[in-house]
RNA sequence: GGGGACGUAGUUAAGUCGGUCUAUAACGCCGGCCUGUCACGCCGGAGGCCGCGAGUUCAAGUCUCGUCGUCCCCGCCA
């Protein structure tokens, strides 16, 4: 016998149903019981509707509704109606209607819930052990109902620019470069493993060689590191590779991609060109590589003005090549405990100290200023163009480390003094990042980027200051944090030789870490470049949420562990004896 | 690896200076009443290893130490 389980979802019943009788089926979202008469919300994905059991329609109906439960899951049947003047919902899109039900089926049932699916706020890792109750609350479905879309949208975008969609393996080979690999075990080759992607890099460098010209893959990336707010061990990128294309080719494409993304979330156009900013500029400015664009507090330098100062610190930083760099709070009379929590925190996110200087009545305040000269405070004064209620914290330290801790500093200013434009959506690409950086730990210059990435220019024979040499590398930053990355790639072999010798890359070493690509590169690679973007991120951030759980189904605690399923978990001896692996932690 | 916060009925929270705490409330749950509610309402009831383990004390939900779990941050990570 074949039976109807429903005829439309319950969120689509409209004005034009009005009449007919319908059979819907899902879940019991709440359910109010006045004796002689009962109202149900009835919920699926599509939204909810109002159903009521009336004695007088159906005795049989009423009464199997007197015991319906919170999220039992059921079918009913009834003529769909207008609902009695004055008894309408506007709050609620199918407001105007309800069903009422002669006949109702429990599909099934359902315990009582661990936690209330309209409870605010309910401890994260019951949501998680119990993700599928959560994940049926409407704001939870309405996240993953937008994140379906944005990879539909993603997927239009692309194709309709003539790019192409790849698969790349997940069963890889591990790489030197980067984060920490996820290793799998290799059976068939007992002692080896693979490495999980932590991106798609080669392979997608491999496409343009193979001439495809226009590459890109929602791919899965894994990286072992420790987990935070906005970083989980697998997350999604949408990765970008273009060939025959420089910077602002691959630029203009990742803005119109965001721009169809943005549309698809909030509905609304964003304006492009985003702004541009060197790294050099961020540095200096907001004392980092993502500034935080929705509010101001830039740093201003004052080294030029307090070289020869009377303050010891000051005088002394100068001497040794720091610099002193200030923020000026403006108009935010501070008190003194203010002040002093000011130079706590300061000194917790690593500064040395913390100056401050307050401006009232048209003088200057501050424990220092008997230090300072007339002329001193009055270039200051002028500099920073102070008023009454100003204060200036200054920091005095070598470049890097005032640079990087004003800039902590700022984003405390800002989220304490609440100068946070939360409502906008501040987009950035940051350009010109330094191709090298070096590393303390291993004692030579190592890419920042990857070791493919082209320099600005050419640095064949290059022996001049390392960490001065750009690379063609750019970020996209959206409210202070990075939801995109990329840059356009070596493509000749002599050139990619000279790039592992500023590496102090062995041609061996490099030959036995991605040899595959290097034979690729001279054998007619094209020149090419690409980004990519943190998918994950760019849905958390442009949905107002402050976690990438809440836009990933099945997330890890910061432990790496799924509560849902309980991984990690340990494996039958016979399984480690097969991929011939032994365990030097005792079993518990 | 390090720093910090939290952990009390099914859930969310309160619990002051260690002492009427026999641990409180709301929601949920159970029973009853209710024909226009929409977070329905009203009456009644059950429900607790105060995360776990030591210690201090005449006395511990409360103080100390350890441990487990979750979260935030640094390191790590692009």
């Amino acid at each position: 016998m074949e039976v109807t389980l429903r005829d439309k979802q319950c969120g689509l019943v409209k004005d034009e149903d009005i009449g007919k009788t319908l059979t819907l089926s899902g879940w019991v979202f709440r359910r109010r019981d006045h004796g002689g008469l009962i109202f149900a919300d009835l919920r699926d994905v599509t939204g909810i509707v109002q159903v009521v059991f009336s004695p007088e329609i159906s005795t049989e109906a009423h009464g199997k509704a007197g015991d319906l439960k919170q999220e039992y899951v059921i079918r009913v049947t009834g003529k769909v109606k207008k609902r009695p003047e004055g008894t309408e919902n506007p709050g609620m899109a199918t407001g105007m209607l309800e069903v009422l039900v002669d006949s109702l089926d429990v599909l099934n049932t359902c315990k009582p819930l661990p936690f209330q699916l309209d409870e605010e706020e309910t401890n994260e890792s019951l949501r998680l052990k119990y993700r599928y109750l959560d994940m049926r609350r409407p704001e939870m479905q309405k996240i993953f109902t937008t994140r379906s879309r944005v990879y539909k949208v993603t997927r239009d975008y692309f194709e309709s620019n003539g790019f192409f969609e790849f698969e790349t393996p997940f069963f890889t080979k591990n790489t030197p470069e980067g984060a920490r690999d996820f290793v799998v075990p290799s059976r068939l080759n007992p002692g080896m493993f693979y490495a999980l992607p932590q991106s798609p890099q080669l392979f997608k460098q491999i496409l343009m060689i193979a001439g495809f010209d226009k590459y890109f893959q929602i791919a899965r990336c894994f990286r072992d590191e420790d987990l935070r707010a906005d970083r989980q061990p697998e997350f999604t990128q949408i990765d970008v590779e273009m060939s025959f294309v420089d910077v602002d080719d691959v630029i203009a494409v990742g803005e119109g991609l965001i721009k169809h993304i943005y549309k698809a979330v909030t509905d609304e156009d964003i304006q492009t060109p985003f702004m541009r900013m060197t790294y050099e500029n961020a540095m200096e400015t907001y004392g980092t590589d993502k500034p935080d664009l929705r509010f101001d507090l830039p740093m201003v330098e004052l080294t030029d003005i307090f070289k020869e100062a009377g303050f010891g610190v000051f005088k002394k930083t100068v001497e040794t090549g720091g610099v002193i760099k200030s923020i000026v709070l403006r108009n935010k009379t501070l008190s003194r405990k203010d002040l002093d929590t000011a130079v706590d925190v300061a000194k917790e996110l690593g500064a040395g100290g913390l100056i401050w200087i307050r401006k009232e009545k048209g003088t200057l305040q501050s424990p220092i200023v008997k230090y300072l000269s007339d002329d001193e405070k009055m270039a200051m004064d002028k500099t920073l163009g102070l008023s009454d209620g100003d204060v200036t914290f200054i920091m005095a330290d070598k470049r890097d480390r005032a640079n990087e801790n004003m800039g902590k500093f700022r984003l405390y200013l800002g989220k304490r003094f609440e100068l946070i434009r939360k409502n906008e959506f501040k987009f950035l690409w940051v350009v010109d990042f330094p191709l090298l950086e070096y590393s303390e730990e291993e004692k030579r210059y190592v890419a920042r980027h990857h070791p493919f990435t082209s320099p600005q220019g050419n640095i064949k024979n290059f022996s001049g200051d390392y960490l001065s040499i750009k690379a063609k590398a750019y970020d996209l930053v959206l409210n202070g944090v990075e939801i995109g990355g990329g840059s356009i790639r070596i493509f000749r072999m002599d050139n990619q030789l000279e790039m592992f010798r500023l590496l102090n890359i062995k041609e061996e070493e490099a030959n036995e870490k991605f040899g595959f690509l290097l034979e690729a590169l001279e054998m007619g690679a094209p020149p090419h470049g690409g980004i990519a973007f943190g998918f994950d991120r760019i849905l958390m951030m442009l949905l107002k949420l402050d976690s990438i759980r809440d836009v990933i189904p099945f997330p890890k605690t910061q432990k790496g562990t799924c509560l849902l399923t309980g991984a990690p978990s340990r494996i039958a001896q016979k399984q480690l004896n097969e991929l011939k692996i032994r365990t030097t932690v005792e079993p518990t």
